[in-house]
RNA sequence: GGGGGAGUGCCCGAGUGGCCAAUGGGAGCGGGCUGUAAACCCGCCGGCUUAGCCUACGUAGGUUCAAAUCCUGCCUCCCCCA
């Protein structure tokens, strides 16, 4: 084997490892073929739609196959839906989604470009981003006729999610047509050789192809990577499933959702959940990844490790290193070896954000919280740390056995406590509280 | 333009006059257990200093001793025909 066709070969396993599809199947490897032989990047394209300001792990996953991209040369070119944003995303279930003001979107778009730049390569020479309103935007009712005449309505009836929706008798608006005939716009505006995007994309990635074609461009491979399940380990990760870890969750609260993420899913191999949040999540070369499964397998690794360096690495990745080392030490403080209650004298020491609760007299006593010998009822209290939703759901944690002052359990909802400041309170086993009190007139 | 159907707690969804703060599932929360915030088991899951009271079933009225349930207007959504 040459030279040559060693790197290709190399590119090829690294690009396509994780990959749900790649279409056409030769497609990827005839692009790197050409990029070695003719010297030159490819482009490859990433689309992002700016409806929801909240990026969770899921969205991470292309992040990453492009990154992998951009580490072997190959130029990221980012596209930030604007233009359909401002239309009003059609896809999916949520049906009455409003249109977003461009002011929306411009924040939108940040927040996603903020967290995306962690995991990208954000050198000039590898990163691109573009917005689409800028072509889409400025074009003629003329232009989008001789666009759409290059679709056929059987053709984008073939789609699964619109044949599904037609037969079960569901709406389908007609912009909704427009959605593949739009994005299939930008691989041509940018001439790009490969789009990545979720297996839902794949309709419109192909759209892009034949788009492409027409406009006599060498169409792109398009390259799906697989969704990711959530933390119930069944459903693909949304928001909207409540199964979220999202990019700027709390330090503690990210490390937390990692571990609680399940070792495989239903009736997988064992620890593939695990494997797959590596290969996904954080891109991790396709040998690396074997070479952890080999590990886990021959229990030279303890799947609970492995989870742990899972969880520190996500941290790390979008919080920094010193929170995934916070997080971590204080994950294994409350949840690992000791109880919490036999480790509640150092409590203080151990746990590492433990948010301090400033009780402030004068308001307090205003509003009868706070008594003037400096007891409070402690549902009351609960809801001041912001423990509690309410009083009723502080009630119901004490006679759950969930509060603790001072370390001691608190079993009857009428209790009241003396506070005096530096006291620390429990609710559950994730939060902890240190109280301050705060005098008159501070 | 015409005809039909629907709006219930965070989400899905039962409930068609009193037994309804409203079945069930999911999510969430507390406890137990545990390598794990997994799995599993038990409990909770509108508010209120809570053996009681208040507010709730799109919205505004009405019928009734009594309404999520019946009637009317309005709003929103969906389907079919054109």
């Amino acid at each position: 084997m040459g030279v040559m066709e060693k790197e290709i070969k190399r590119q090829l396993d690294i690009l396509s490892s994780g990959a749900l599809e790649v279409l056409p199947g030769d497609g990827l490897k005839a692009k790197i073929a050409v990029s070695l032989k003719e010297n030159r990047p490819l482009i490859v394209k990433l689309g992002v739609d700016p409806t929801a300001p909240d990026l969770h792990l899921g969205h991470a996953v292309p992040l990453r196959k492009l990154r992998q991209f951009q580490d072997l040369g190959h130029k990221a070119v980012l596209i930030i839906g604007d233009f359909t944003a401002l239309v009003g995303d059609p896809s999916g279930r949520s049906a009455t989604r409003p249109p977003l003001t461009p002011e929306q979107v411009k924040i939108n778009a940040k927040t996603y470009t903020d967290q995306a730049f962690k995991v990208l390569d954000d050198n000039p020479q590898r990163l691109e981003i573009r917005y689409n309103s800028k072509w889409l935007g400025s074009f003629s009712f003329e232009t989008i006729l001789k666009l759409t005449a290059r679709f056929t309505v059987a053709g984008l009836l073939v789609r699964d999610d619109f044949m599904k929706r037609y037969k079960a008798e569901q709406p389908i608006g007609l912009h909704e047509f427009l959605y593949p005939v739009m994005q299939a716009y930008d691989s041509v505006e940018i001439r790009a050789d490969i789009e990545l995007g979720g297996s839902d994309q794949k309709f419109n990635l192909l759209a892009g192809r034949q788009l492409q074609e027409k406009f006599e461009q060498e169409p792109q491979v398009a390259l799906t990577l697989p969704l990711l399940e959530g933390t119930d380990g069944v459903r693909k990760m949304s928001k909207s499933y409540d199964n979220h870890i999202g990019l700027t969750f709390e330090p503690a609260d990210m490390f937390g959702k990692v571990m609680r993420v399940p070792d495989e899913g239903p009736e997988q191999p064992r620890f593939s959940l695990i494997l797959k949040y590596y290969q996904l999540a954080l891109g991790y070369l396709p040998d690396k990844v074997a070479a952890i499964a080999a590990d886990l397998e021959a229990e030279k690794l303890d799947p609970r490790d492995a989870k742990e360096e899972l969880a520190w690495q996500v941290v790390a990745t979008y919080q920094g290193r010193e929170a995934a080392d916070a997080a971590r030490a204080d994950f294994d403080a409350r949840f690992r070896r000791p109880r919490l209650q036999t480790v509640h004298a150092d409590t203080e020491r151990i746990v590492t954000r433990m948010p301090a609760v400033e009780i402030s007299v004068e308001s307090n006593i205003e509003r009868e919280a706070l008594k003037e010998d400096g007891t409070i009822w402690v549902p009351k209290l609960l809801v001041l740390t912001g423990g509690a939703q309410s009083t009723s759901e502080g009630r119901r944690l004490i006679e759950q056995s969930g509060v603790r002052f001072k370390g001691e359990l608190i079993t009857d909802p009428a209790t009241e406590v003396k506070i005096e400041g530096g006291e620390i309170l429990q609710i559950g086993k994730r939060k902890v509280y240190k109280l301050t009190l705060l005098p008159i007139n501070s």
